[in-house]
DNA sequence: CTCCGGATTCGT
DNA sequence: CGAATCCGGAGT
């Protein structure tokens, strides 16, 4: 896995629901001095625009999301509940404040910690605030493709949004449904309610 | 300046 | 089901 290249940038610049899909699959990088860790992407979140109002960039063009209005294939980080970092790649053309957030990786190379949830993504890939604004078409964090894609994607709706109103229930959450590293089994219970133990 | 709440996770 | 723990965004 030395020749591993990073997407190009207009792989990025394109309908965010499609690059959303199009994650699936592929590799994300990390490269820290000498070593690097791998891990295969398998779940994601779309977040479509202004209008959509789960997206941080329904509130507008403010500090934090301004890297979401800028140009795309760029890393959009944050911390969450003070605790844990959430990543982002950045789509569409400058202008149109869009992300894909990434939920779990199926861990391919040099990562031993779990990677099921979009916190503990970040954590086992050494990913926080020094990542944000990073640009996606370098070496040091990026998206590779090895060929390899899903055979069945699952859409339902995203986690934890139900703030969004309509917008919550948009099945904007992509998996890949033979993935054992999805975050299903915390989720799981979100996505299907009403199920009783019954039977 | 103060105040509120969160694209989560873990332990009770 | 609530705590952890900090900062962005909004309001005064």
């Amino acid at each position: 896995m030395t020749d591993l290249q990073a997407l190009p940038r207009d792989f990025f610049a394109r309908d965010t629901l499609v690059v959303a899909r199009e994650l699936l699959g592929k590799l994300l990088v990390r490269r820290i001095g000498t070593t690097q860790r791998i891990g295969r992407i398998v779940e994601v979140e779309a977040y479509t625009g202004p209008h959509d109002l789960a997206a941080h960039s329904s509130k507008g063009l403010t500090p934090r999301t301004a890297v979401m209005h800028g140009d795309p294939g760029h890393a959009y980080v944050y911390l969450i509940y003070g605790i844990h970092h959430c990543m982002n790649v950045v789509t569409e053309p400058a202008g149109k404040p869009c992300a894909v957030l990434l939920r779990a990786l199926e861990p391919v190379e040099g990562i031993d910690a779990n990677t099921r949830g979009p916190g503990l993504l970040c954590k086992a890939m050494d990913i926080d605030l020094r990542c944000n604004r990073k640009d996606l078409c370098g070496d040091e964090l990026f998206v590779a493709d090895d060929g390899r894609q899903p055979a069945t994607i699952l859409a339902t709706p995203r986690i934890g949004v139900a703030y969004a109103g309509e917008w919550a229930l948009a099945p904007y959450r992509f998996l890949d449904a033979d993935s054992a590293w999805v975050s299903g089994k915390n989720y799981r219970a979100v996505s299907a309610p009403g199920r009783r133990k019954s039977r």
